[in-house]
DNA sequence: ATATTTTCAGAATTTCATTCCGGATTTTTG
DNA sequence: CAAAAATCCGGAATGAAATTCTGAAAATAT
């Protein structure tokens, strides 16, 4: 079995390029080489390798929320009226052509769904909430929460 | 004025940019100009501004959370028993730390914050409560919602 | 101990980002 | 309405980085 492979097939040094990548894809390999202790080649390697194992998804600029106009973030919880396969995928499908939707959880407990939206103020929420989501038929109930502030937002979880 | 500036500073050109940046950092200026209908240069000029407007907040590699050892989802909904600034300054320096932390919100309604965490397992996850979480002193109450499925995730907004 | 595999580094090549320049278009000013 | 200024664009030249190629060193297996 190679060294680089642990149990979930990274090692340490696979780790530190992907902890540095996490955060700021636009360093050159060469930089990477040098904070892990490799030289480019090899480096760019591991990245490739990491990139073809999918454990690197993809490459993605970041976006100002508020400078691209949706400088406010609620939380709706959602209750469908049932739950069959047809009505969840239905439902999935409207969420994802959404673009206030940006992040849904199908969940257990109190609610089915919950929802995280951004939108221009109070007025761009009602709008959202009126002619978009609950024009689909099919939802028992909503709640949701006005979030203050934002304290952390991770694209990826650290390593 | 000068002709890319509307409203919210930015034309169509920025915006379909913006679109395709959005979901992948690694094209070339050459494939974003023919893709806008412009030639490299202003295309290239064109991002630089959106970089130093602060439009383009930075580039990032996306990990895929399972494979980096972190499957399963989870939300927290937490109430602190006082809400003085400091308390609330320090309860979200602990969060930032917390590597399962992902995503935090600091919320009106039932509860003060609403905490997105990536663990392995339920066992990750109580491990995550007990061990990390509660052993901030102050949380009068928690909830906890296991996520199913993440049925979206858009790192920046659609605009 | 030897063969095999894996990982590494250095140099060469190719691709891309970045800069420089001049021309066209639009907006502002007289 | 005309002239001046500002803005935006495209093409070519330059520089930097990604990618490929080659061979050596280290680790693992037989």
């Amino acid at each position: 079995m190679p060294r680089t492979t642990d149990t979930k097939g990274l090692d340490e040094t696979d780790r530190k390029i992907l902890r540095l990548l996490r955060t700021n894809c636009r360093l050159t390999t060469q930089e990477i080489a040098d904070q892990v202790g490799l030289s480019q080649t090899p480096c760019w390697s591991r990245i490739k390798r990491l990139e073809e194992a999918g454990v690197i998804s993809g490459y993605v600029a970041i976006l100002d929320q508020a400078k691209v106009g949706r400088p406010d973030t609620f939380i709706v919880e959602v209750n469908l009226e049932n739950h069959d396969d047809e009505k969840i995928e239905n439902f999935s499908r409207h969420l994802q052509q959404l673009p206030e939707v940006i992040d849904v959880y199908l969940t257990t407990g109190e609610f089915d769904y919950v929802i995280i939206v951004a939108v221009d103020g109070p007025e761009g929420y009602e709008t959202f909430l009126r002619k978009k989501l609950l024009k689909f038929e099919g939802i028992k109930h909503t709640r949701s929460i006005y979030c203050l502030r934002r304290l952390k937002r991770d694209v990826s979880p650290m390593i």
